[in-house]
DNA sequence: GGCGATATAATTGTCAGACATTTAAAGGTC
DNA sequence: GACCTTTAAATGTCTGACAATTATATCGCC
């Protein structure tokens, strides 16, 4: 009940993606198979050489095959990582954030959200590394000097290190694009001295929640921050509305 | 610090992609705003329209941008709408999750964890037919004679009602995938009539505490229904390992 | 003048053929 | 056996052509 027999008909490329994108969710083809080469595929469907090399970058773009020059290379299913997933995964969630006028609110309150879902299993399965760095990024926050855009991206880091805390890698996917997807917005936050001193005493005191394995303190310290980063965000707002309006 | 500067030299058609793709996603080009024809393209690029047109596919293909055939039609600059983000991150979580051999377990903690973080903002914000939807699947799930498959199909539906009932789009958007991504592992489940009953009954319970605003109940519900998923799960890969082994 | 049919031009979609480049394997030399 | 060369298969790129589509402009008719 998707785009597939949606309304008109598509391209042949896009037809001929779609087929070969059907048969590795299908499970006709496995990881790492080589499918046939060019010169065949346009043979079977039946299309020259130029509109299958467009199929197949569309299943290239979306890291479903990947392909590999000279004698006996060709284009091979791809094993899709973590790491791919992760990067497409976070560009469709910007774009989706900034094309789509989605509020401050929103996006901060499905953060938040999410991140408290993982709270408690970070808890649990915390590794010294994990709250090394988030020492290290929280202590790197409390310097001053540092620019807005620099600032932010330590708060990403921490939060990240947060989500990786929680020791289930289908999770840490799920939430990474929504806590990259909303630096952009973050970004545009002017952190006064006093905000980041309140940012980075949360920081410290979430991490200890994790350390001492309280999840009820991490649960409250992230709410805190939550309606923290909501005033925050209201005032640029507000500051914004002023000098459009 | 992405894989653009990673390694390997990459083909020209990908080099004009990440181009193109970079000016959306910096905002140097806006919704809807037109992309030069591919002849000028080719030319400011310095490359031949087959190479441009393979960057250009492979931006279709993450629906970046849209094109039109005919005279002032062109490649346009695609508002990713929730529906396109959504169907791309299903596949992209399917197989993902297929391709890595996620553990149920893992997948199972996931999802209901995410699950848990909407719950208390679906208790505040469910609509009446919120409710009716999921009552709908729950009375088709007591049916019987529905098969397997038809069975998760209603489960997930009723899932997806939930998650929708935090009223946040950018939360449904991220939790979608991670539900309708596990429906292949939750197919492989054989359900009992039992074990449909104790299902069904925990549905009921949980329509019931977003009914009366109970967050604290339908967290709990959730919980059981975390532990006794896992518990089939748990028997039907021990019935394969029997098997096989 | 208005309106419908038609021509026009711009643009993408498809095809065919050629050549360049890359790469692994086979073969040859010492 | 180690090293170099050749070879063949495959993708990457270019060129030129034609088909299909579609908004706009033009023309003829009333």
């Amino acid at each position: 009940m998707k785009s597939s027999s949606d309304s008109k008909p598509q391209d042949l490329s896009a037809q001929i993606a779609q087929a070969i994108r059907d048969a590795i969710i299908e499970g006709h083809m496995i990881v790492d198979e080589r499918l046939p080469s060019e010169a065949e595929l346009s043979e079977q469907f039946g299309v020259s050489r130029s509109t299958v090399r467009e199929a197949l970058k569309r299943l290239a773009a979306q890291s479903l095959i990947r392909t590999q020059r000279g004698a006996f290379g060709g284009a091979f299913v791809n094993r899709l990582s973590y790491e791919d997933a992760y990067s497409q995964h976070i560009t469709t969630s910007t774009l989706l954030l900034s094309m789509n006028a989605v509020s401050f609110e929103t996006a901060c309150e499905a953060r938040f959200a999410m991140e408290r879902a993982c709270a408690p299993l970070a808890c649990q399965r915390r590794t010294p590394d994990h709250l090394a760095t988030m020492r290290a990024e929280t202590h790197r926050q409390s310097q001053p000097g540092l620019s807005d855009e620099s600032f932010c991206a330590s708060d990403v880091a921490l939060h990240r290190a947060l989500v990786d805390a929680s020791g289930n890698p289908v999770l840490s996917y799920q939430l990474a694009g929504a806590v990259e997807a909303m630096q952009p917005l973050m970004n545009m936050i002017t952190f006064t001295a006093r905000s980041r001193e309140e940012i980075v005493g949360l920081h410290a005191a979430l991490t200890d929640a994790l350390e001492t394995n309280s999840p009820d303190a991490a649960d409250q310290t992230l709410r805190q921050l939550e309606v923290y980063t909501l005033e925050l965000g209201r005032d640029v707002m507000a500051a914004r509305a002023r000098k459009s309006g």
